[in-house]
DNA sequence: CCTTGGCACTCCGGGCAGCAGAGTGCCAGC
DNA sequence: GCTGGCACTCTGCTGCCCGGAGTGCCAAGG
């Protein structure tokens, strides 16, 4: 096990490249944090951490860097969350009162995100998988032809068009749409299914295969869009992330692009509660430099979607944790009003 | 007047400059091109070009490049549009005939353009302005909560939830309703406006407050809705812009976050046709060393929307706008077809 | 056993000179 | 009006040197 002061001095490596961008080395340290010790031992002790992966020397003879490892460390046990100051709260709070739909949110979330942490912001549309049923609407658009909503307690809303095996008359489709409403209305999508699975069973046999026809468009509807949309931003930021960024850029960006890829990584953070993971540990290549702290917001208790930001390894975890929590927070809050 | 061949000298110093990103000498010219005289005459026509402002030297002695203007007469007189290949058009037809709704039209359009021009591409979903209405919906909630669905002949969906002023009868929403699409379906959403003016009139005292407030909301959407929607793709071609990138993507990837921005930019060009905007033709400061080239597609002969690519100024004229073009073409029909 | 100061060593990066290559402008001749 | 020749000017690369920052190790002291 590593010793207190060894931490320490961990953790100011982690602060002070962070800050600088720049290998740190055994004097620079004990001049800006008061240890209470000499360079030497700071050297000493950086050895050790050395030996057990925490940092590493991009040359012989340069400062050290905190490896994926010691970052790991750092998020894990050393290092907090630093809570928003009021008037931040307020300002986040003020930007985001101001949406006034769905899309909006999700727009002003990612703008939002985008600035406080000056990183890329990733915002997940509210799932369908958890969120209940407000209303589902049938229309006949043509007598076999009908088109299918759905709203979501979110305020999403979904549409399919339908062509039916066989006619389908006025009194037919009020009736279907009557029991359709009354069985799944305020209902959690992941128990439809099994809400309208005898439906067919209350119509005539002519009608019978139209009404299977729009139940399995139901279903479809719920698990295709289960592979949720998302939002991303602050794409510009990534022009800060080293020096060197040609080859760093782009992967990123094109990991960027593909939706399914940061679904999957959006999906493979935890629930509740923040997710952390850092360079490596995103199974993703492109993004082997980069850091993902993503958290799940929702209205009310629990979550429905998540959001978060990617950005460069050496990012300041406390005040990027920090700004993710608080924007979820207020989001969440913000779609239990609407 | 430029002579003929002081206009061949300037297509091939920019063919070689797009193809070599190096600035192009007199004698490297002669060398690839045939152009039937030695490098001091074509020196003196770079001196000539020079004067006129269509080339520049970076520093003395060394090559010269094109400057806008230059690439501006490239364009209007010295290159015409380059047709993709059969295989070409095949692929695209084939790539863009797997689309199932108008969202995966506009992504694989998207994609496709980014991939074959390997630069940024922008596509715009088609326009509610020039489109027409296929149906109107009215859902009723709750006793005064409405639904309005708005459903173009291009299969884009809106939807807007209304309180109304007072509870409002299934009669009459059955009534307003059948009014409604008797009055729009088919119809431009230009002469909506129009079409519907006189509609509250039909209706009893108490019903009329909702009548109007449904009759504003849905040319509220037709009004806010103009302000359209759009996609871009392809952002990972801006890391091939050039070696001193960090100054030159940065604002460009903010310009590219900007809808508005990107709305005005293809706002601009011209209706029909092919538009080209070269460097600091763009009003956007960010923008001002790439160019712009976007045509109007549409289903039937007129365009309701319009896409593009977003790349460096030096870039392949002739090959870019050959697969915008046909791109363009092909978006067209499928969009028609369905 | 940990800490400390000292010391020799390494390596990066900046500054500088020199050189080759590419390109230019100009001029005189055809 | 085209051409070859010539002197000139940059850029970019290479090699070199040197200072600075940092390290590892060691021996001495608490």
């Amino acid at each position: 096990m590593l010793s207190e002061r060894r931490l320490e001095v961990l953790r100011a490596i982690v602060q002070d490249y962070v800050g600088t961008e720049e290998p740190v080395g055994s004097k620079a340290l004990t001049e800006r944090h008061s240890l209470g010790v000499s360079p030497a031992t700071v050297r000493n002790d950086m050895a050790a951490l050395e030996d057990e992966g925490f940092i590493a020397q991009p040359h012989t003879s340069a400062g050290r860097i905190p490896t994926d490892k010691g970052y790991r460390l750092f998020v894990d046990k050393l290092a907090g969350v630093k809570p928003m100051t009021l008037p931040e709260r307020r300002a986040i709070q003020n930007f985001l009162d101001g949406a006034v739909d769905l899309d909006d949110v999700v727009g002003r979330t990612v703008r939002l995100l985008a600035q406080l942490t000056r990183q890329v912001a990733v915002v997940q549309y509210p799932s369908l998988t958890r969120s209940t049923v407000r209303h589902v609407e049938l229309l006949a658009l043509a007598p076999a032809r009908l088109m299918l909503v759905l709203i979501t307690d979110t305020g999403r809303v979904e549409q399919r068009m339908i062509d039916c095996p066989a006619p389908f008359g006025e009194s037919s489709l009020a009736d279907l749409r009557a029991r359709l409403n009354s069985r799944v209305a305020g209902r959690r999508f992941a128990d439809v299914p099994q809400l309208v699975q005898d439906l067919p069973e209350a119509f005539e046999n002519e009608d019978r295969g139209t009404v299977t026809t729009v139940l399995s468009t139901l279903l479809e509807t719920l698990v295709e869009e289960t592979e949720e949309r998302l939002m991303i931003g602050g794409t510009a930021n990534l022009t800060r992330f080293g020096h060197d960024f040609p080859l760093t850029i782009r992967p990123v960006l094109e990991a960027l692009e593909e939706q399914v890829v940061l679904l999957k990584l959006l999906g493979e953070a935890t629930d509740s509660g923040m997710t952390v993971r850092i360079g490596h540990e995103n199974a993703h290549e492109g993004l082997n430099s980069t850091s993902v702290v993503s958290v799940g917001y929702g209205s009310g208790g629990e979550a429905v979607a998540k959001l978060g930001v990617v950005g460069p390894t050496r990012m300041d975890y406390p005040g990027t944790m920090g700004a993710v929590r608080a924007v979820a927070r207020y989001v969440g809050q913000i779609l239990a009003e609407s």
